[in-house]
DNA sequence: CCATTTTTGACCTTTTCTGACCTTAGTTTA
DNA sequence: TAAACTAAGGTCAGAAAAGGTCAAAAATGG
């Protein structure tokens, strides 16, 4: 009962077992799983986002193609979610600090990593407060971790 | 699956990773790629600029060359301020790709990180444009690149 | 029967490639 | 020596070659 998706989903996860990163053309895939191109864009939607640990990338223009590339965010699979649902659209700044200090505490970031983070969150908020500071404070912190996150368990 | 200009941008760079500044001349290498002159000028206009840290100069009339020559950026000294001066206030996504890809050419930078932070810090402007998308995307670069950076030269 | 997922197609944007025409700098000639 | 010629490189607009988006239709599962 398996899909066209899933075939395609399946197809990409088969090449991806081999190589770490893998280049397509979505006419071309598209011609070969006899679909429209979008379909391609379906599937890459669905299947392998971020979450999933893809990234996608894609240049368009003569001799464009796709490329996916595979992640490992292991053995914290789900980090990137954790920190959406953690984190949240704002972040006061006590927020920010029991989170950090929690991360600490359970040893997924070591005290100097903590203590960059948030020197460096600091000097980037500088005139700002309130709602903005926390908003801009959340984004921040996102990508500071997740920076991290990735050096730390290197694919 | 590469297009002609990369064929003809690997080329040139390989012979600036043996010289620090080349000379060509756009008719020989137009007929060596078996493509039309003015094509040579869209592979410089597009993968050597300065924001990938090159300098072109050129001559025209009889004996007229193109002269490519490499920039070496010295990051050390003092990564934050440099940060500050190169990426500024606000950043469009083509100053960031071109600006993450000579890092990566610099060998500061992964390939996967370059790509990380790109994901990331697009994710994180998923709804803006403009003004707004541009302050924001200088912002989280200039956090991401720090933490990385603690990571790469930890003190 | 309804909600969700999949599939499709019309239309859009970006990147590459080409060619006609322009400018500049040496070289030759009247 | 000035004009004409030749040998470069520059510009720009349009065609071509990709991939992206979005909403509607179709299929699927509960």
């Amino acid at each position: 009962m398996s899909s066209l998706s899933d075939l395609i989903e399946q197809y990409l996860r088969e090449l991806l077992a081999r190589a770490e990163s893998i280049e397509i053309q979505r006419r071309q895939l598209a011609r070969m799983f006899r679909c429209v191109p979008s379909q391609i864009n379906y599937v890459l939607e669905t299947r392998f986002t971020i979450h999933h640990g893809y990234l996608v990338h894609s240049r368009r223009g003569g001799g464009g193609f796709i490329r996916i590339t595979r992640i490992n965010w292991e053995p914290r699979s789900n980090f990137p979610q954790e920190l959406d649902e953690i984190i949240g659209r704002q972040l006061s700044q006590e927020e920010m600090d029991g989170f950090l200090y929690r991360l600490v505490e359970e040893e997924l970031l070591g005290e100097n990593e903590a203590a960059l983070v948030q020197s460096v969150i600091q000097q980037e908020l500088t005139g700002l407060s309130g709602e903005d500071a926390d908003t801009l404070r959340a984004r921040l912190l996102r990508v500071a971790l997740l920076t991290l996150c990735h050096q730390n368990y290197p694919g």
